[in-house]
DNA sequence: TTGAAAGCGCTAACAC
DNA sequence: GTGTTAGCGCTTTCAA
């Protein structure tokens, strides 16, 4: 492998010339220069990057911290479209990706700071972690510059990106009460969740404003998994056999929930609506197709990859960047 | 940032010492590594893996080629999940992914082996790039390490992981003619792709084997995608209105079919059966829901990786690994 | 069991 | 415009 050194003697110049050269400094003599690209072109040269990162203590990688990155999860294409935003923003800059997982035992014992700064990455973009994890703290606190996605945390290097939960919530809300539906339960995520904190709060409200209240024994987890929200609904429809509306805070528990539903004889949308969250590549495609709350995932990735580049290469503050959400209105769900 | 320069200072040893006593080796006194690994500790030392992989010639990074990792392939969830197969191998070694791309423009520029040098991968997987494309060649007969992930190529370093695609359309065939299918059709993916080539051949013989002809007419390209085979699929019906069956390459292409054959009026499985290749996610959820050939694909990524990590940490040489297929029979498909 | 010294490939003062 | 030199943080001979 040719390094700067064998292009120096072969040309006949100092290291330093070539490396600037290479670089595109201006101050090299036209001549000198078009000898070492042409030097560095014959001996097939590729400027190493590990070197260059060590001497300029920057790594130009960013960090891509998923946990979950599991078979199972693949269900959910919310993460791939997330990492795609990522991949689509820091592919038009000099930054490449390394990704992390946090689901090996091996990583859990290193915190992800550690991990970080052993990789030498400049920046850490972080997706689906609980509220409760351990390390969350130590990140947003830190040194190392970081986007959160879907945790609306602020610290000195830390940012975040995330959709308006409480507005998409609410006008789920708003939605199924206009459509005059009153006997509404909810399916919610878990108790470690923002997102999940933050779509109760919304639809609560909504459904407030028209004098329906969402009392606790109307709200059940479904750990966002299809199986829990079809375990969850099953719960509902147990306590009360009234139930015309549910509002799920992902369509994948919509989908369980659906399942749900059929399995005890009734009809969705006819007997009960049903509203999911995400829009999720299989909400257009189940039967009936899933109302639902859309985010654009792949600008989420996109912006939280721009945040955390303009924080690197420009040193601008952390902050927070709000993606648009929208009501898209399909076949489970219908007015009563 | 603590280094083990740092560490030796206070520590009151030279930075060799302190290199052995970090790494593990045998000849350090205990008392001396005790202090050593104490002091790392006080100073929250973690070490630079930049410094290291330049002195080891080693990066300890595996490259994770991908074309067109981009918000369209999403929907089909194959790429993901060899990423997870592959992230579930490389999380239990020491080795780190990085993600490269080749969608934007700016990469292109650049041969797959110079990406893979400038960033100093010891090894790279490549999955999704086309037979024509300009650059395979050079990797197949290049010096990087690498694992082709459904291109079955072997070089000197160069190593492939697949499923037995003749075999799988083989059984596709078999399985309609053993339904009494005689008026069949093929709606394949691309001139460029293995996977469409050997699934041709294999459907080919289990047709030829009942003495039914698979004329060129009879087999539409679709190009892997929903739309592509939904147009396949009408250019079929348009040239032969008998047609009882087709088999297509791709779930994707078999959802853009039974979309054509919905819009022409015609029932599936009731007047055209319909079998797809990959049992992707949306496979199960479809109406109805989609006779196919299944593939291991969490399996197809985990064993590239363990193919790439085995010729790089133990020089075994390249292989080929085939992974396991099977036939999933479902609602699409039904007996003439 | 420990340390001094060289060097991985590169960049960046600084001097000429 | 160009070269000399030092040094990024680490591993690894070699010698003591």
């Amino acid at each position: 492998m040719a390094t700067i050194k064998d292009i120096a003697k072969k040309a006949g110049v100092s290291i330093t010339t070539v490396s600037r050269a290479l670089n595109g400094y201006s101050d090299v003599n036209e001549d000198t220069r078009k000898k070492i690209v042409e030097t560095a072109k014959i001996l097939n040269y590729s400027p190493n990057s590990i070197a260059r990162s060590l001497v300029m203590k920057k790594s130009k990688t960013i960090g891509l911290l998923v946990s979950g990155f599991i078979r199972e999860n693949a269900k959910d294409n919310f993460m791939i479209e997330v990492m795609t935003g990522i991949n689509d923003f820091a592919s038009q800059t000099d930054y490449d990706i390394v990704l992390f997982t946090t689901n090996s035992s091996k990583q859990r014992e290193k915190t992800y700071t550690q991990l970080c700064r052993e990789r030498q990455v400049d920046g850490v973009i972080i997706q689906g972690i609980r509220t409760d994890d351990p390390y969350l703290e130590e990140v947003v606190e830190g040194e190392i510059p970081c986007v959160l996605v879907d945790i609306p945390r602020i610290g000195k290097h830390a940012g975040y990106v995330s959709t308006d939960n409480i507005a998409g919530a609410y006008e789920a809300g708003k939605y199924l009460t206009e459509a005059g539906h009153k006997e509404i339960a909810m399916i919610n995520g878990h108790d470690y969740a923002f997102v999940s904190k933050e779509r109760l709060e919304g639809f609560t409200r909504a459904l407030l404003e028209e004098g329906i209240e969402l009392p606790a024994q109307s709200i059940e987890n479904g750990e966002f998994s299809e199986e829990g929200g079809e375990e969850a609904a099953l719960r509902l429809l147990e306590k009360n056999s009234d139930l015309t509306a549910i509002f799920c805070s992902s369509d994948l528990m919509a989908i369980g929930a659906m399942n749900a539903i059929k399995s005890k004889g009734l009809r969705v949308p006819e007997d009960i609506s049903i509203i999911g969250y995400d829009n999720i590549l299989l909400s257009r495609y189940v039967q009936p197709s899933l109302t639902t709350i859309a985010q654009d995932t792949n600008a989420l990735g996109y912006e939280a990859a721009k945040m955390l580049i303009a924080m690197l290469d420009q040193q601008k503050p952390p902050g927070n960047t709000i993606v648009k959400h929208e009501l898209i209105v399909r076949n489970s769900s219908k007015k009563r």
